[in-house]
DNA sequence: GCTTGACCTTCCAGCAACTGGAAGCCCTAT
DNA sequence: ATAGGGCTTCCAGTTGCTGGAAGGTCAAGC
C-alpha cells in the first residue's frame, strides 16, 4: 500500500502520516523507489492512532497506549490509568470552557449590538 | 512602574508582558537604563487582555476588542459580533470535549483496571 | 520514445501563545 | 566592593500538524 492509500483507509492526511512516521510512531517499509509500503499492521496502527487521537489522547498518550496495545502481557490497569487522567484534563477543559461560556453568552446578551458606543462587554474587560 | 509591578497587578508572568510588546499589543515608554516605564494606560490594557485571554479571546480577538474599547465612536455590534462568535468557537469545543468525555467515561466505566490483559478500551481503539 | 499528470520523496517554514534559559547590564544595600 | 535581585535581549522549544518548494517516479496515451 502506497501512503495516499492507507491515508483513504485510515481517515488521516498522508501528511500527518509522514508525521508519525518521523516521530517513531510507525516504522513502514520502502520500496526500491523509495515509496513508503505500509504492510496490514502499519494500517492498523494508522487506525488506532487516529481513534486515540479523536478522542482527544496527546501523542505521548498515543504512543504509550499503541505499546500497551502491542503489549500481549500488559495489564489494564495500565491502560485504564492513562485514560483516566486523561477524562480527567478534558473535564476540567469543559469545566473552563462551561465557565467562559456562561460569562460571554451573559455579556452577549446583555450588548444591544448596535451603533451605540456604550457595552457591557467592554466595560467588563476594562474592569 | 517596572514591569515586576504590572505583572503582579495584571495577574500576568512578565514573560507575557515583554511578548505583548513585541506583538505590538502594547507600546511601554523606557527609562534612561532601558527599562520598560509602564504608565497607568498601559497598566489598564494589560488589564483587559489578561481579562480577555481569561475568556479565551485569542490574541487577534484582543487586538480588535483593545482597538474597539480604544475607540470612543466605536459601535457595540462590532464587539457584540466578535465575543458572539469566540461563544459560538466556545460551544463547539464543549460539544467536541462532551463527546469525547462521554465516550472516554463509559470505557474507564467497563475497563476492569487490574493486571489481566483484556481490556475495552484497547478493544475500542483497535476498532 | 516522449509527454503529461498524478503520484511520491525530502526539507524548510510557519501556526498560537507563550515559556525556559543563557548572557549580561543595573540598582540597592551592606 | 560585593552580593542579591531585577532588568535587558536573544534563541530555542513546546504541540501537532500544515503548506509549499524542488525534484524523482510511474502509468497512460500518442
Amino acid at each position: 500500500m502506497n501512503i495516499s492509500d492507507v491515508a483513504r483507509r485510515a481517515g488521516l492526511p498522508a501528511k500527518t502520516i509522514r508525521y508519525y512516521e518521523e516521530i517513531g510512531l510507525i516504522l513502514p517499509l520502502r520500496d526500491s523507489n523509495g515509496y513508503r509500503a505500509f504492510r496490514d499492521s502499519d494500517m492498523h496502527k494508522l487506525a488506532f492512532l487516529a481513534r486515540a487521537r479523536a478522542l482527544g489522547f496527546t501523542i505521548e498518550n498515543c504512543r504509550a497506549l499503541l505499546a500497551l496495545w502491542e503489549d500481549k502481557s500488559r495489564a489494564s490497569a495500565d491502560v485504564r490509568a492513562i485514560a483516566k487522567d486523561h477524562l480527567k484534563q478534558i473535564e476540567a477543559k469543559i469545566a473552563d470552557l462551561t465557565a467562559m461560556r456562561d460569562t460571554l453568552s451573559e455579556l452577549v446578551r446583555t450588548c444591544a449590538g448596535d451603533n451605540r458606543a456604550d457595552c457591557p462587554i467592554l466595560r467588563s474587560l476594562g474592569g
